[in-house]
DNA sequence: TCGTGTTTCTGGAGCGCTCCATTTCTATCC
DNA sequence: GGATAGAAATGGAGCGCTCCAGAAACACGA
């Protein structure tokens, strides 16, 4: 009650106010049991009436834990995170965890790498939804994920991501089964694309048809995409589908057909890979491979939560099994 | 050089293996000026050996500042905000200023709103870049801005956006320049569509011309704005233009259009607003509005800065032009 | 009433830094 | 060489919590 003028108010201030202790304040702070339910509301009364906001430094400094998950994310405009997040949050949320998102462009003076900063921040796990590299690891001491992306082995990461495979083979198969023959593939850099472009390539060399595949300067951009469908429709005009590494591609892929004056589907049928917002638009209707982010969010939650539990449990890989989305970007040849 | 082994090193274990006091170390971690170059190298060097990493938890509470800036997005879906955040970053990073991104599902236990998380994270200043409501400036005691947004005036809150009124009007006056009459206009939910369609009715009531107004169910997603695209097209045939109040709803409009049978430009020109990635996208080419982001993202920073060294200064409002970008979605009549 | 076990609550120590007042070092000039 | 000023480096206090061992309160049967 003596507390200052213009000081925030801290956990013994609402303990005076609630007449109870600072330790348990601190008990219902953390939702914990065993607080009887009149001392619980004198606290939350405290709470509300001093306008009382916790402190996470100080919490995260004592228990030396930040009940935080860290994800490294590479790019906001590709979409596919979106549910990787949703996915991660619903899982973590209930247990008391928090996510914080760390982009490249986060590395303050004398980080590295992103994950450097995370480090700084104590997060209790790691969800790398990008391309993981070796320099990223190098300081790692809490359990880490690799989501989305199974083609760089990380010592000591589980892997969650969906099969971009299967996935590959699934969007090549549909295509064939709507009776398409020459079919190109459009991909990019990143170890996701290679996957789906050994679908793509597995499936048509098991109907023992010829592969076409293109990529762009970039990665896996629009305009990468753009780029490598005007090439594989200038190359093979015999074309009359084409499968995307990913549906921002596909939207480059479905600009380049335009530019080409090839219809979609009427004359060129066209597949992505996500299912991101993009693909639902009514420009673009596109049949899409949907990787389950959502599902490979809550999977790379659970991976980081067994890991903090027992450190010494066997490294995993759980691959996601995807499915194919039809709308009418693809059509019957 | 007595670390046990095991656990994370501290301060005072930089400072015994590089020779010095632990408070060296700490002006060393802040990029102090005044620390001799030999002792810097030295602390660097182990830093670097030892592998530290700051505590930010135990920076913050024992500077009583966190050095973030807390920014409260809404849809990650709409990507206005990626060079809002550039914006930002480019500002603030050489001050040594981090950005912590919360969305609306931050929410925890006892938070009411993202804010609530940001406060208890110590951040040095809030943008708020969604649609402020009175509950979530209660707690709030540090410096915000109110950033794209300046419908809604929040006591004690600068803003900084670009003047969507005035992006109205130049959308609207580029099509009457090209000679249209029957223009349309998709609107949405929030402050900013608000003050485009402001913008719109002016310019068309200048011109003595009859405006258009059609809005979806929703705020401004893409299927609202072909929802709304839809109802403008069907109850106005003569129409030769439509100006959306932003990209994303530019693109449901584009499938609307497609869906009657209305190329783009030659049957009808759109128009969008924000300039955001998807614009530049091949299949759009898409003329819009550009709201300069990266502008008011640094705006924001400034206000913030400021307002930290002067807590008294005048609330302002800051409005960065907006400019078009011609693309080949529109075309004269 | 007392003892015993269980639930609920408490005070002290300490997490790893920053800030600040003070001390130590270095350079310069007489 | 000694005085002085400025630059560089230091040690102590304290930020606001969590964790833990132990104390207090309560429940219930003998």
């Amino acid at each position: 009650m003596t507390q200052e003028i213009g000081r925030r108010p801290n956990i013994y201030d609402v303990a005076s106010a609630a007449g109870v202790s600072k330790s348990l304040v601190s008990l219902v702070l953390r939702g914990a049991p065993g607080v009887s339910p009149a001392r619980r509301a004198a606290v939350e009364e405290a709470i509300e009436r001093l306008n009382y906001r916790p402190s996470r430094a100080a919490a995260t400094l004592a228990g030396n834990r930040s009940r935080t998950i860290g994800v490294v994310l590479d790019d906001y405009r590709n979409l596919w995170f979106v549910d990787l997040l949703a996915g991660l949050h619903n899982q973590l949320a209930p247990l008391g965890y928090r996510v914080a998102v760390a982009d490249p462009s986060f590395n303050a003076r004398l980080d590295r790498t992103p994950v450097d900063g995370l480090m700084s921040l104590r997060v209790d796990g790691i969800v790398i939804a990008t391309e993981p590299t070796e320099e990223m690891f190098a300081a790692v001491d809490v359990p880490a994920v690799v989501a989305g992306n199974r083609d760089m082995a990380v010592p000591g990461a589980d892997v969650v991501a969906n099969d971009d495979m299967m996935g590959g083979r699934l969007a090549t198969e549909h295509l064939i089964g709507l009776g398409h023959r020459d079919i190109g593939h459009v991909t990019g850099g990143g170890g996701a694309a290679r996957l789906r472009a050994l679908g793509y390539d597995a499936a048509m060399q098991a109907r023992g048809l010829r592969p076409h595949i293109a990529r762009g300067q970039g990665l896996t951009t629009e305009s990468d995409g753009y780029e490598a469908a005007l090439k594989l429709l200038d190359e093979n005009p015999s074309l009359t589908a084409i499968f995307a590494a990913n549906d921002t591609m596909a939207l480059g892929a479905a600009g380049a057909a335009r530019d080409r004056g090839r219809r979609i589907p009427e004359d060129l049928s066209l597949i992505g890979y996500d299912n991101s917002p993009l693909a639902s638009a009514n420009l673009l209707r596109l049949t899409t491979i949907d990787g389950r982010n959502a599902e490979v969010g809550a999977g790379a939650a659970r991976a980081l939560l067994d890991r903090s539990q027992d450190p010494a449990t066997q490294v995993r890989t759980v691959l996601v099994e995807p499915e194919l989305v039809i709308r009418t970007s693809t059509a019957a040849r």
